[in-house]
DNA sequence: AATTCGCACAACCGCAATGCC
DNA sequence: AGGCATTGCGGTTGTGCGAAT
């Protein structure tokens, strides 16, 4: 037996509201508060339900709430925190003062999913471009990678449909997802950077690594190269590589 | 000028979580 | 501990408006 929506008890008021409707509210929150939403239609003189009240209220008539467009720098935050937290729009509001979890959940579906689209066609075809010229030997090493335990991966939690982020260390390996599916990558410890070091074109690799930060300890960089946990990461490095380090293979 | 289409945004719905008795 | 009421959250839908045809 599934529940009646609150609204369709008798006389309650649905969609759009009012001026009048808002003023009501308003007026009443400012004097009140408002302790019990469901009492509150009532005790104020609204015909409308409690949820429908609080939404008003929490997506429209607080008076923090910042009006107008979004900035870049908050969009630019808006596909950060997603690309953390997931979906969750009221833990990614928390984090942009003025700004309700429906107004941004709107915005990623209006504007940023697009963007991060458009973004993310530059990127396949850097990709492309990348297998596309790679030689025999590569050809060898991508195939090792598509045939890493790269089964669909289990709906990914903090993932945006297309794009790629590390998920969970476990085995002293790394497991990455990228387009849907998952690759596991070995942790960058010391015997990583020997291997870099030693592969034909250590040197062309390395300065790849350091140019982004990244590189041995004793070299004075970070070993946390996993803070950069995104396949466009490693794609933004190899391109210029002449081989995928066996490593990278997970082999 | 009329109609269609697509976008943006407000609002709704249902489930989950939390609080209270 | 269990049941009910309330609140919070995320997905989805409905509507208005401007652009395109």
């Amino acid at each position: 037996m599934v529940r009646a929506p609150c609204c369709e008890k008798m006389g309650l008021k649905k969609g759009p509201w009012t001026p009048e409707e808002d003023h009501v509210l308003v007026t009443y929150i400012q004097q009140y508060g408002h302790g019990n939403w469901r009492a509150l239609p009532k005790l104020a003189g609204l015909l409308r339900c409690g949820k429908s009240c609080r939404l008003r209220w929490t997506n429209y008539l607080r008076p923090d709430i910042k009006r107008g467009n979004f900035s870049r720098e908050e969009e630019d935050a808006i596909i950060n925190l997603h690309e953390m937290l997931g979906n969750r729009w009221s833990a990614i509001a928390a984090r942009l003062p003025g700004r309700t979890d429906n107004e941004i959940k709107n915005v990623w579906h209006t504007h940023l999913k697009k963007r991060l689209k458009q973004n993310q066609t530059t990127t396949s075809e850097t990709r492309a471009h990348f297998f596309s010229t790679k030689t025999e030997q590569e050809t060898e090493h991508s195939e090792k990678y598509e045939s890493l335990d790269c089964g669909p991966a289990s709906p990914p939690q903090c993932t945006s449909s297309g794009t790629s982020s590390a998920t969970t260390s476990d085995n002293n390996k790394t497991c990455m997802e990228f387009d849907g599916y998952a690759a596991n990558l070995p942790e960058a410890d010391e015997s990583f950077w020997s291997e870099v070091l030693s592969a034909e074109n250590s040197d062309q690799m390395v300065d790849q690594f350091q140019a982004i930060g990244v590189g041995p300890a004793d070299d004075g960089f970070c070993l946390d190269m996993y803070d950069h946990n995104s396949m466009d990461f490693w794609f933004n490095i190899l391109p210029g590589a002449d081989e995928i380090p066996e490593l990278l293979l997970g082999v």
